[in-house]
DNA sequence: TGACTGAATTATGAATTCATAATTACGTTT
DNA sequence: AAACGTAATTATGAATTCATAATTCAGTCA
């Protein structure tokens, strides 16, 4: 065992990096907005030199573009966007749950059910706000089972990039029963440690909870007569 | 049509963060090795500011790491950042199979068939330098068929981290020869416009290449005596 | 009144400066 | 001579300054 584990002080940059990525997540700052470089610095209480090299690091991560000359504006997410991202997930998922199943300890598994039944109970109580976060820290749990950083990070990266369109649309009453359904299908793979079975199971999940966004839009559009 | 496009003149920002991220996947900035900051500013003629920025963002693509008040090292790529990167890689590129065989047409496909064919030449002349950058034509071009920038994107960047440990290894014969067959095969399905036959194929045909390669880092620990 | 011109203002990109942390060099002590 | 402690030097992180590009706004002319 190791005694003299590394001191981890966030730097200034990565507090920066993280706090400005959470406002554009969160949806603090709108799609199509300019960031404004000035009430942040003082919001922040900093200079503009960190914050700027902050803005380079979101823009490489896609949250923001840069106009040269013009400053930094949030990215929009586009319906081509989506499109593109969703399938990547999907896939990183399935490796994620295959991985999952060969790596996690029983005591994981064990916490992976417990998030599972508060998720049910959520459900069940048609609690948006606690379904949304156990949802989130189970499937957070498989892609952290799956033991792989590489995996890890760029999930948390593309997950983060569409997140905000959860902002957007309501989960329907019909796709909520499937979802639970196919969670409850998907904690059957993890206890039998069926590993492909798990995949191609978060894989589906995935694609199906993409498809029912889509539509959710898609429908919305219609309403406003967008085409 | 329109004949007012936008004028693509590279930033120095992104022109920096390209340089120096080759500099580091070229291996002309060596692992471990701390990013010599007053230099490159002299040899690139920028001050300290635009150069540190460009930094921030190649930590954040991992080609450097940053160590508070001790400046940017150049990462290490470890065995188990390796293992890890493989199996994403050829989840993706199993993913961008699939979405070739629908989206390239057929020009695209004939692009493809060239480069094959120079590939074999360059197997049959025993040209490892043609045979690498044909092979890796092929690969970009099948990536770019699938018509999806994330995917593109994640995939460039994970390839780009693993792609000095080419510089590490020698491709065997054998091996070499197993590559051709697996490449051969991939252009069946591909004319077949067998989109799941070419995606499993493809992620096959990475997961062979990575064993490959982690044998023959194994075999050569094994000579060095390092266990 | 509305579109155009050009000066004034502001915002941006990059260099420079400054405070501080880390490293090195040196002298002291045992 | 080796190890420790301290001063000098260097490197780093961040604020500030500066030159320039973009935007705003007032004034002019159709």
């Amino acid at each position: 065992m190791n005694l003299t584990e590394a001191i981890k002080r966030p730097t200034l940059h990565e507090e920066l990096v993280d706090r400005l990525r959470n406002l554009v997540v969160e949806d603090a700052l709108k799609p199509g907005e300019k960031v404004p470089e000035k009430e942040l610095c003082e919001s922040f209480g900093v200079s503009r030199t960190p914050l700027r090299e902050a803005l380079k690091v979101l823009a490489s991560e896609g949250f923001v573009v840069l106009q040269a000359n013009r400053g930094a504006r949030v990215a929009t997410v586009t319906r081509q966007e989506l499109e593109n991202t969703f399938p990547v997930i999907a896939r990183l998922e399935q490796l994620a749950g295959e991985l999952a199943c060969d790596h996690m300890d029983a005591a994981a598994v064990a916490k992976v059910e417990a998030r599972h039944q508060e998720m049910v109970q959520a459900y069940q109580a048609r609690d948006r706000q606690a379904y949304f976060q156990a949802n989130q820290e189970i499937h957070q749990a498989l892609i952290r089972g799956a033991n792989n950083d590489i995996l890890e990070g760029h999930h948390k990266l593309l997950a983060a990039r569409v997140r905000r369109a959860r902002f957007m649309v309501n989960l329907s009453d019909e796709r909520w029963a499937e979802a639970i359904d196919e969670h409850e299908r998907m904690m059957q793979k993890l206890r039998a440690r069926d590993a492909d079975g798990l995949g191609q199971l978060m894989k589906l999940h995935m694609m199906n909870k993409f498809a029912a966004h889509i539509k959710a839009i898609d429908d919305r559009s219609d309403n406003l007569g967008e085409g």
